[in-house]
DNA sequence: TGCAAAATAGTACGAACGTGCTATTGTAGC
DNA sequence: GCTACAATAGCACGTTCGTACTATTTTGCA
């Protein structure tokens, strides 16, 4: 099996292909994702676009991926660029609200394959571990910093981190709550001063 | 369209029916549920299924309002035998982190059904309106039995237990993670004794 | 500019989907 | 036990699915 992704055009094509299966992911979940709809999204023919990734799965992969990407570049590089420490823990979860706010693919399709074995949950585990490795180092800096107790668990905050970001994202999503960014905002800000130094 | 559950048999297998689908949801998710996927694990015929429900949605939606009963049942009728305050509170929360570690088909369709209209988003919506409503109200009766702080925002506190049942169900599948139960205990530990009086 | 290869389309297949219609089996009151 | 009806099965339909195979168009390099 050859794919299709050896000439500019044909990059560039794959690369329209994922952006439109990701706005399908967005409405629909990960595992509606099929050939035809991905097609129809992009104007092709099913043939066109299954000759990209040699399979649905494989299309699917490749779409979780670029999810990953996006968030990399939206969320974690800005804040990167902050300083060690709180500042920069607070550029991180600033900017992950304003993502989870406009719908994470990634949780979505945490939901959905949690209790699915296969390569596509490997990866979601593999990318849902990494993300939580970077907040607890995150965290760690805050404490080496000074800013936060030297006695916290990094990965206990962490933890917490991630259950503020996904009851925002539900009540966003679920209830089109408004004030869902104020309410997360207050629960980090009472996180980080219960283990302020 | 005769829905069949006339006769004490046809209710019988109608509960059987749901028992079954529960499962398969547990699984695969509520969108997944087909009516072949059901009549087969329920060793039935396609239309046998059908004609119990009259459409793949309504069949759904029975067993969306099954989960909900069964919730209702385990997690909040026990710890309303407890008195009014943080000891029914914590009751709650208890019953609630193992029914969420067991996995929770209501958070899935949750994440399934955020972003798609339709009279599955809105059984969802109602249910997990219900629930935070008795979550904060039980915060309340917390605080008029002088157990937490009376400046505290109910709803707030009842957003953040919210979160912590999230992340304790994401890791628990996701993950496998054994000590999730703990985190979430010393979460909530934490949250309630930052309000605490 | 021609030619090889890449990119895309066309077509076909078997399977599963929801749901209508009809036939058969089972139940419950007389 | 007969009868009316409930419960379940069987079958057929149009659609969509993933993917294999073949044909056609487009690209990039000599």
């Amino acid at each position: 099996m050859v794919l299709a992704a050896a000439t500019s055009k044909g990059v560039a094509t794959h690369g329209a292909i994922v952006e439109r299966a990701i706005g399908l992911v967005r409405k629909q979940g990960l595992e509606s994702l099929s050939i035809g709809s991905v097609a129809q999204a992009a104007t092709m023919s099913k043939s066109g676009v299954f000759a990209h990734f040699g399979s649905r799965e494989d299309m699917q992969l490749a779409v979780l991926d670029a999810v990953a990407e996006d968030f990399s570049q939206r969320v974690l590089a800005p804040a990167f660029r902050q300083p060690r420490g709180l500042k920069r823990l607070r550029a991180i979860v600033s900017n992950w609200m304003e993502w989870a706010h406009d719908g994470c693919p990634m949780i979505a399709a945490t939901i959905e394959y949690d209790d699915r074995p296969g390569v596509i949950r490997d990866r979601v585990v593999y990318w849902q571990r990494r993300l939580r490795e970077a907040l607890a180092r995150a965290v760690e800096l805050a404490v080496e910093a000074g800013e936060l107790r030297a006695d916290i668990d990094p990965e206990q905050v962490a933890f917490e981190l991630f259950g503020i970001v996904l009851v925002l994202h539900h009540d966003s999503h679920l209830f089109g709550a408004t004030d869902a960014i104020a309410r997360a905002t207050r629960a980090f800000d009472r996180l980080f001063a219960s283990h302020a130094n």
